[in-house]
DNA sequence: AATTTCTTGTTAAAATAATATCAATACAAT
DNA sequence: ATTGTATTGATATTATTTTAACAAGAAATT
């Protein structure tokens, strides 16, 4: 359960994948898989995928395999999705009512405890069933609440100046959609920066490569 | 320009973020900058961003650097932002919906021509200035335009078929929002599925990994 | 109970990616 | 013009990541 060393960047992102694929499993009715039977599903070699859990310690056995059932405990605990984790949004335009009324939060490891926005016309409104409050009050929500992670989704311009105040304030990670990349990891605190079109252009890039 | 050997996927999916920062650079006005000026900028080593760009040939110059305009050409090309692609967008629930009003195709490279849904409430409305058609006219419309690339806002469940029929009728690449991770490289189809939750359980794993 | 078949965790090897180094060369300054 | 400074592109080195190999051990079979 214990990590030896620092677990790279490249298995940390794969485990979001094995979490997808372990609930699918578990859905079907599946009680049991090998390495090799993952690594077939997903697309990997099971070589790897036996490297990768063992970064966090062996939850398998010989000869049977993973169990199902503990594997999605074991990989919901090292993503911390049982962690109560909670969250607040910022900035309730066209994307930020976007995810509230349609991302779910809990299923990621969050509680969402509300939104913010400056626009006075947006404030005691709800959105997904969460209220927006006006950002006058945000410190002291803050203050009192100290939510883990804020989703930001204000427009970019003054994005580098918030995410610094918001993590003076306690603020341990950002779910950054301002499309302005902020690194905070020189504080210490990991930063998602969410970029949708870089995607699209990945794949506009690969259409053309084809042949 | 041409590229030697097989440029790696972690070289192209990088060239994302090069493009935005060079764009960003070019809205600054500025005219020229050094490996080491962008690498400070964006965080990355110089000699990483140097090798990068040469895996596509070199276009900066000695004792100068690169051209901020070049660049950003050189890169939309590369990108092929400027290729004319065209795509559709199946399914128009709440995130297809999103993705009509809000998204900018154009700036990743591809024209939308109009949307597909099976539910016949929605057919002739519109959405971002998209119009939503029939999908019982999906096949018909595929054999005169087209599209090179498919924005899948389905629902999971019937994904890789709806998929494979797709490429059958000679859709190159696909933009998968379903959920369901879809393979087709086999094939020689890429592509890009999107997991928006992904990066928010990476985030909430790197919050209990602190300190 | 003995044997065979699986399958893990671990170690070793190979492949890949990132970084450092440096000669070549363009620009800038004098 | 000459010298000094800056910066690339290429090569070499180092680090990281992935894959392969295999001993150890569990389950299934006979």
């Amino acid at each position: 359960m214990e990590r030896k060393h620092e677990v790279s960047k490249a298995v940390i992102q794969r485990l979001p994948r094995y979490y997808r694929n372990i609930c699918e499993l578990k859905a079907e009715g599946v009680q049991r898989i090998s390495s090799r039977a993952l690594a077939e599903r997903m697309g990997l070699t099971a070589s790897q995928i036996r490297q990768d859990f063992n970064c966090f310690g062996g939850f398998g056995q010989q000869g049977y395999g993973y169990n199902v059932e503990k594997l999605k405990d074991e990989l919901g605990t090292i993503l911390g999705l049982d962690a109560g984790r909670t969250a607040i949004l910022l900035g309730a335009g066209n994307l930020g009512r976007a995810l509230l009324n349609n991302f779910d939060f809990s299923a990621s490891g969050f509680r969402l405890l509300c939104a913010f926005d400056a626009n006075p016309e947006l404030t005691g409104k709800s959105f997904g069933g969460y209220e927006v409050r006006s950002s006058d009050t945000l410190d002291a929500f803050l203050a009192e609440h100290k939510p883990d992670a804020v989703v930001l989704t204000i427009p970019r311009g003054n994005a580098p100046e918030i995410a610094r105040d918001l993590v003076e304030h306690g603020v341990r990670g950002l779910w950054n959609f301002t499309g302005e990349d902020l690194h905070l990891e020189g504080l210490g605190i990991p930063v998602e920066n969410v970029h949708l079109s870089d995607s699209m252009m990945t794949l506009c890039h690969l259409i053309g490569a084809q042949h």
